[in-house]
DNA sequence: TTGAAAGCGTTACCAG
DNA sequence: CTGGTAACGCTTTCAA
């Protein structure tokens, strides 16, 4: 019943024209004080809130960005979401959220809803299955800045992402000096930058401490509980198992996890495990998994300026890299009593 | 520098007007096919895509809808915002989502920067603080429809939630009939709904069964993980600890986890655990914590439901409930090898 | 200091 | 079948 009220509005109630409530209403000067308090007070009493739709026809800027995951539901990239939010709100930015459910179909439809949205930017995680680039292709045609977290490619696209082959490598570094000479690496697939670069890491560390490379050792598949958990019971059923397991995203760390309890086995005793995995999960275990902790804040945080950065016109195509640390827990120190 | 093209630019170029433009575009009766093909194939080569700012501003509907909740990074919420932005997509609707913090300020602004984008609803899963609830009865001036989920409360608007009262004391009556005695609850605060529902559930079933209340064993507090802890550890003190401990939140069940560990008891032949999680957090726990499984896509599939007719003009306050059934594992049974 | 009018992109109505 | 025009809410330029 009662409609949004608009500055048309109050210029009738007030037998005044309507370039003038902008005026007041926008506090700009030429408009005598006395006019001025009456619109504002008119406004005030009805609730007017200026139309952002009129806002954007009028400036052709929408003052929203969109942000695509691969998979909401899953902590890490929730976080992600979160901080991204969180910057863009303070750069007076709404986000629109969506779910590529990690599938390349999905994800062209998610970018083609927003581009309709005509988001001024967009944050994107790619899909485990994105293989080509024609949908990026197409949104540099649209004009529309993107900026890829997390999750990158090698196209011409600014990024924001972690040391994935230091960190990696770290990590692997810590499993030999534990005593570990036949560790796993439980990863995604090969088409993924972020599993190979991943990958990279475990391999250079093998090579530098002359560990010999076991190719059955290491598994490249699907990201899923599903997979993660029956590559691991392959790999535990090897003639020759491994004595610790790298994994290489969360799901793949809680699946490996699972497997190793299934089995009977000990953890660290029988078996060192760590990995890429949210905080949480490397805490909610028992024993609590060492893992490499990614600072998802500042993720957030680079990817939305890097952003923003692209949206006020900058063209530089720059690659932000945060930082992973090792942070030790008990899965992987042998010498700890249990 | 290659514009937006709109419908008048085409008109332009194809020496036409722009409402014979639309009416091609719109695929509506009354242009010739020569022309219509001529229009289309102008538009598609030149990546034509409607102004949705221009749409709302004609219809004054903006196929958006609003989502708040207290911790997007925070797993169930995560998957509330998964389900209901599916089931909204699948109606042309787009989500903003925001994230109160569970804090009541940021909620109030929250709902304030929804209003302002012209979101046609809004759904909310209320903040731990709040208790009052002005910012609803303002939303309600302003004439945008409102469906509580999840955290819900006694207002006079359509809500969709677990039933946490039965919920409750089907998992107490599981703990008394697995041999517990000394059950304690560890709970959200009193002014929260959820909270007491819990409670009561759980304080039924202890009558039911005739087991003595005990006031030392009823904790509720800051829904927080350094809380839980706390709580947790305090019960664990007492000169006659608990046998089993029921919580009311995901956190919370993680927090007790992790506090009974620490002191090194053994669940369940020390001390039971079960409560509200997420399947998620049960199954990643060792030994797999029995947990009320909430079935969240179908709360998430009703609260979209709710609003949309809301939106649709439908001003029924209906109360939807979706059941949450108990799930048992391992932490809950007495007699198992371990 | 205020008013009038044009324009942002789209659709609907009324003429031709 | 097509063109012209008004309208949605707002800002901006020009004129008074």
């Amino acid at each position: 019943m009662k409609k949004n009220v608009s500055q048309r509005d109050i210029a009738r109630m007030l037998g005044i024209n309507v370039s003038t409530v902008s005026r007041a209403l926008k506090g700009v000067p030429g408009v005598c004080t006395e006019l001025r308090e009456r619109v504002l007070a008119l406004a005030e009493e009805h609730g007017y809130r200026p139309n952002p739709f009129a806002m954007s026809l009028r400036y052709g800027s929408t003052r929203t960005i969109g942000i695509v995951v691969p998979d909401i539901s899953f902590n890490h990239y929730a976080h992600l979401v979160k901080w991204i939010e969180a910057e863009a709100k303070m750069s007076g930015y709404m986000c629109i959220v969506t779910d590529s459910g990690d599938k390349y179909v999905n994800e062209v439809e998610c970018l083609e809803q927003l581009v309709n949205m005509h988001v001024e930017g967009i944050a994107l995680c790619l899909s485990q299955e994105t293989t080509d680039f024609v949908h990026l292709e197409r949104l540099k045609e649209s004009k529309v800045p993107v900026v890829l977290f997390d999750r990158v490619a090698d196209v011409d696209c600014p990024t924001a992402s972690f040391n994935d082959v230091q960190a990696a490598r770290q990590a692997t570094l810590h499993l030999i000096d534990g005593g570990a000479r036949r560790i796993a690496f439980l990863g995604g697939p090969n088409r993924i930058k972020q599993a190979v670069d991943r990958k990279h890491g475990y391999l250079e560390a093998l090579r530098e401490r002359r560990v010999p490379i076991r190719k059955e050792l290491v598994k490249c598949g699907h990201v899923s509980f599903n997979s993660g958990l029956s590559d691991t019971l392959e790999l535990l059923g090897l003639p020759e198992p491994p004595d610790a397991i790298l994994t290489d995203h969360g799901l793949l760390s809680i699946a490996a996890f699972q497997a190793i309890v299934s089995k009977g086995l000990r953890i660290p005793q029988d078996i060192a495990i760590t990995g890429f995995m949210s905080d949480w999960v490397s805490g909610m275990s028992y024993p609590r998994m060492t893992f490499l902790k990614q600072n998802v804040r500042e993720l957030g945080r680079k990817t939305f300026k890097l952003l923003l950065d692209q949206i006020n016109g900058d063209d530089t195509v720059s690659h932000v890299v945060v930082n992973a640390r090792l942070s030790v827990r008990e899965s992987t120190i042998k010498d700890i009593k249990h």
